[in-house]
DNA sequence: AGACTCACTTCAGATTTTGAAGTGAGTTGC
DNA sequence: GCAACTCACTTCAAAATCTGAAGTGAGTCT
């Protein structure tokens, strides 16, 4: 199998690392949620070569995370917006902030913080059961493969 | 700035990023999250390169989020370990699914469930408000950057 | 008219990845 | 007692990708 390949994959984290999980689209994407949406400043808030910056935003394009609209004729401007499916993908964003900041950050005060608009309270959003509502993580879950999943890891064996 | 340079960066979602925003180091926290341990098994069932495998688990074993442990004397025999820090990433892992499940997925079913032990109930983890409990998205939150992080910034601007 | 902004493109050199093949310690089957 | 096999890698060359610097072109500002 070459990287190519995960488009693939029954796998859908693998069908998503393929098109987002590589350094600059992350990046792009930290960026957009903190409010930057023209190609200079990602550019420079990111630290992207102009060249792969362009490269990434027309896949991300491609892939209908981001959108490309002009906001003025004269000057001709144009800015990235993230499309529904973009912003659906905050929280694997905020899930690289959270383990960045208990395991990377030294000093106790995160660099970005978030306000929850509806408490008005500081928030570290976590994962919680959608059926229960209570708190989870690796170990408290069951995994369970589906046939065709099952069937392509078991093939991959041979 | 390069890539590299990412490690410096006050972003604690940038460093996280540096460490483990890559394809290869995804598929191997999904595959271990799913049970793997073996080099040989994660080979396979990655699909990644014996070479590339080799390498991104020293890394992942440098920054301490896997651990490398001999299980056999004789045969000489080795597994691969998330340690707490490696398992702290699962919420990366699972927001990847959820957005493949979701934007990806066009079976309905998706390829990994997950099952809830303490309510036994299928889960599909959301993010939650950590003071009120109530699922949050990007729309329902206000971002404020540390005057560190906010110095960073506008110094790129430069 | 000259400087500047935005949104890129071009290009060469460096780095990284891919895919195939090989290695070596040890075990199992006959 | 030896050939085949398993596990856990390493080596290598060719291909792909990334980096960093420079350039482009439409339009505005002074």
């Amino acid at each position: 199998m070459s990287r190519s390949d995960l488009s693939r994959d029954v796998c859908t984290v693998a069908r998503t690392v393929e098109m987002v999980g590589e350094t600059w689209s992350l990046m792009i994407l930290r960026e957009m949620f903190l409010g930057s949406r023209r190609f200079d400043d990602l550019q420079r808030r990111t630290g992207c070569s102009p060249h792969l910056l362009s490269q990434r935003l027309k896949r991300l394009e491609a892939e209908q995370i981001v959108e490309r609209r002009s906001y003025s004729e004269r000057p001709p401007r144009h800015e990235y917006r993230l499309t529904e499916r973009g912003r659906d993908l905050w929280p694997v964003v905020i899930a690289l902030k959270n383990w960045g900041d208990r395991w990377l950050d030294k000093t106790g005060a995160p660099p970005i913080e978030l306000t929850h608009k509806a408490c008005g309270k500081t928030t570290r959003p976590r994962m919680h059961c959608s059926a229960c509502g209570e708190p989870v993580d690796a170990r408290s879950v069951i995994v369970r493969l589906s046939p065709k999943m099952a069937r392509d890891r078991a093939t991959a064996d041979r």
